[in-house]
DNA sequence: AGCACGCCGACT
DNA sequence: GTCGGCGTGCTC
């Protein structure tokens, strides 16, 4: 992929008359700001060697100082007096060519302007300036008595701690010496004062810890050998994409484990990709017992200095392994030798805002630019992996069984329009149940055994609409086209997509009717209420994104799970993630059918993926498990391939179904969302862009229509789907489409989502 | 992304 | 008469 860049015309602008001896040196650089194409600057004279590609350099832009990344040599088509020159080469390594190719890459692909992408690779510019100098001390006298200072014996204590520093380790500060020698810290300063301690600037790196690829780890099943031999050897070569396919529990981590050891044994890095870092409390474990030390996490949530530790340390080649969220793959590994892509299949590495890209296709872009081994795990991947598999174009390698072995769970559906839930009593008045008889039982039988029940049901809060009784007044947020979930425990209601909340009202807001109110429809909260009053001695847990704040909370509760110290926990699908607890042999899905609502064209497979996923939570170690899917349909495909366990008839069935759509995989889409907060306005600009829509073969244009998500943060947002034919090349036909396009009205904007994957 | 320029309402 | 709203356009 080149820059981009045009070159300039040959009818341009005459060559100015300074440059009739050779123009002034000049170098294009990618700014991280919104435009597609690199800026030139001139080479002050000066600078010997001339910067190079993937040099980081400031640079003047209008009137502020950006940082930006030298991407090649300056074209001609920018005249001479509007150069401005270079300011300041940056001291850290330069940017890596494989990364640049990405960004350049994923800008063509994405169609966002390739600044933008490049944003996305420079997003801790603390982590660009070297580090602040500390003050440490060194001892400069062996006794006080050679300096002016009256001796005393804090003063004798901290100068013998100073003397007695080893001298490898990196000087003390004052609070290092003050805490070895049992002094305060104004002691060290006098005696930096008095010229006993000699103050010495001390630019240190932080350590960071270095994985062992020999250090002994858990001893491998034949099936786990035999694969981790397949992974071994493809990391080894260059690039190459490998599905690791193995069911839940069958210790997938531990094989590509090899993998990893392999390339760290070669002193190359290893980036791995995990959908929602934060959640997967046991993954960081796991790593330490194969090689020795804790993993380097990367994702948004970290602390700044933290951040910008581990930029410098990927940059300076220091860190063997990152483990990271999607933006992990835009760190600049100098020496990157691996990716692994853990849950291939899950949608968390679609990103929706800023740049719409997905991590997993873009690993694949990386290890491509970089000519390293891709490893794609999964033990529901996705259709597209699949066929890329069955095509020959992605290596596969099976996991067949259960490590350790333990059992599949038995999976039953609860059809919930045979076997409805029967109502129980809330002091003396019945309320709605959600839970099934022979759920029921299921439940009382694990609690009887004293085992776990895991309760999924993928909905926070108390329940997802309220309505009134008295008029019929459903409770809406009033910046999105989405009803306001009730979270009794906050009391209030909130909406999902923005961030609006309201105090819980005592009567109906339209026609002022009280205690009108009713919840309509579960959520977790209120299905452990139910729990709580049909079990009232088990001791329960809700688990959800909102009720989890933060990595601590999660570890926590699972450590509560792991000691027994839980009956029954109630969660989300927080709690669908790899975790495994001995204990847990019951699974129950509430409403199995919840994701299949609403025509998505992934909703079949994403449920499939999720309650898979759940479904495996139950009966590891020695213990079978149990699985009960309440719903409505149980002879829907998905429900059937569950119940079945046959993952291979359900993507042989959805293959089908999307080939004869002619949908992705075997056909391309790219959304284009256009919003605005006058409706009006949306409206007009989408019947514009659809008139001018690109008449192509094999293309099609859908549309406009509400999209989804109608409103959004009060943007009401319509929507053009493009589909076309695999052959066909997308981005030329959307971006002569969007150039042709009547200049929007003001205030409405156009984005474009290059394979669309949920609804957002 | 910033940051200016530029053209229409409520104040010193 | 100005201060200031944010729509539009540019930054080598």
């Amino acid at each position: 992929m080149t820059s981009g860049r045009a070159s300039s015309p040959p009818d341009g602008p005459p060559a100015p008359p300074g440059s009739l001896f050779g123009a002034a040196p000049r170098v294009a650089v990618r700014l991280p700001v919104p435009v597609d194409a690199p800026y030139d600057y001139a080479v002050p004279p000066d600078w010997d060697p001339p910067p190079q590609p993937g040099a980081l350099v400031r640079v003047p832009l209008g009137r502020r100082v950006e940082v930006g990344v030298v991407w090649g040599e300056g074209a001609a088509d920018v005249p001479e007096h509007k150069l401005r020159p270079l300011l300041e080469r940056l001291a850290v390594p330069p940017m890596p060519a494989a990364l640049r190719a990405l960004i350049d890459w994923c800008a063509a692909y994405t169609l966002a302007p390739a600044g933008q992408v490049l944003r996305m690779a420079l997003s801790v510019p603390e982590a660009l300036e070297p580090p602040r100098p500390r003050t440490g001390y060194a001892a400069r006298v062996t006794d006080l008595s050679e300096t002016a200072l009256r001796a005393t014996d804090a003063r004798r204590k901290a100068l013998a701690a100073a003397a007695a520093w080893p001298p490898a380790a990196p000087p003390p500060t004052a609070a290092d010496l003050a805490r070895r020698a049992g002094v305060g810290p104004a002691v060290v300063k006098g005696l930096a004062e008095g010229g006993a301690l000699a103050p010495v600037p001390v630019v240190e790196e932080p350590a960071v810890p270095q994985p062992d690829p020999r250090h002994p780890g858990p001893t491998l099943s034949p099936d786990q050998a035999h694969a981790a031999d397949a992974l071994r050897d493809a990391a080894r070569r260059g690039f190459s994409v490998t599905l690791l396919e193995g069911v839940t529990g069958s210790g997938k981590t531990e094989v590509y484990f090899e993998a990893m050891a392999e390339t760290l044994a070669q002193g190359r890095q290893v980036l791995v990709l995990l959908p929602e870092i934060a959640l997967t409390a046991r993954w960081p474990e796991r790593f330490q017992a194969r090689f020795g030390a804790p993993p380097v996490p990367w994702h948004s949530d970290l602390p700044r200095a933290q951040r910008r530790d581990i930029w410098r340390a990927v940059a300076f080649g220091r860190a063997p392994v990152v483990v990271g969220a999607r933006s992990a793959l835009f760190l600049p590994f100098p020496d990157l030798g691996l990716i692994v892509v853990d849950e291939e299949h899950d949608g968390a590495y679609k990103q929706e805002d800023g740049v719409p890209y997905n991590a997993r296709d873009m690993a694949v872009v990386r290890a491509r630019a970089g000519g390293l081994p891709v490893v794609l795990a999964s033990a529901t991947p996705s259709l597209e992996t699949v066929l890329n598999a069955r095509a020959g174009r992605y290596a596969h390698v099976g996991l067949s069984r259960r490590h350790g072995g333990a059992e599949m769970p038995t999976l039953e559906t609860v059809d919930l329009r045979a076997q409805a839930p029967e109502k129980w009593d809330r002091q003396g008045v019945p309320a709605q149940s959600f839970l099934a008889p022979p759920l029921l039982d299921a439940m009382a039988a694990t609690l009887a055994r004293r085992e776990q029940t895991l309760l999924f049901l993928n909905r926070r809060g108390y329940a997802p609409l309220t309505l009134c009784r008295a008029c019929g007044h459903r409770l809406q947020c009033p910046n999105c086209a989405a009803w306001l979930v009730e979270h009794r425990q906050r009391r209030e209601l909130r909406c999902h997509h923005c961030d609006f909340r309201l105090p819980l009202p005592e009567r109906c807001p339209a026609c002022d009717a009280p205690d009108a109110l009713a919840a309509c429809g579960p959520g977790v909260e209120r299905l452990a209420e139910e729990v709580a009053a049909r079990f009232p001695a088990a001791r329960l847990a809700v688990a959800a994104s909102d009720t989890l704040t933060g990595p601590t909370a999660a570890a926590a509760l699972v450590e509560r799970i792991e000691q027994g110290a839980v009956d029954i926990v109630i969660g989300t699908q927080v709690m669908a993630k790899g975790h495994h607890f001995p204990l847990m042999t019951l699974v129950g899905v509430v409403d199995a059918d919840l994701g299949l609502a609403g025509g998505d064209l992934r909703a079949a497979e994403r449920t499939f993926q999720l309650l898979h996923q759940v479904a495996g939570r139950a009966g590891r170690a020695q213990r079978p498990g149990r699985v009960l899917l309440q719903t409505c349909d149980p002879d829907h495909p998905v429900m059937q391939a569950l119940a079945a366990d046959d993952a291979e008839r359900f993507l042989a069935l959805e293959a089908e179904t999307r080939q004869a759509l002619r949908m992705p995989p075997f056909g391309r889409l790219v959304a284009l969302i256009v919003s605005g907060l006058d409706e009006q306005a949306v409206i007009a600009a989408g019947k514009a862009l659809g008139r001018t829509a690109p008449q192509a073969e094999d293309v099609e244009v859908l549309g406009p229509a509400p999209a989804p998500l109608a409103v959004l943060r009060r943007q009401h947002r319509h929507r053009l789907l493009l589909k076309a034919a695999r052959s066909v090349r997308v981005q030329p036909l959307v971006r002569a489409w969007l150039e042709a396009a009547a200049p929007l009205p003001p205030g409405v904007r156009v984005k474009v989502d290059v394979d669309p994957y949920g609804f957002l």
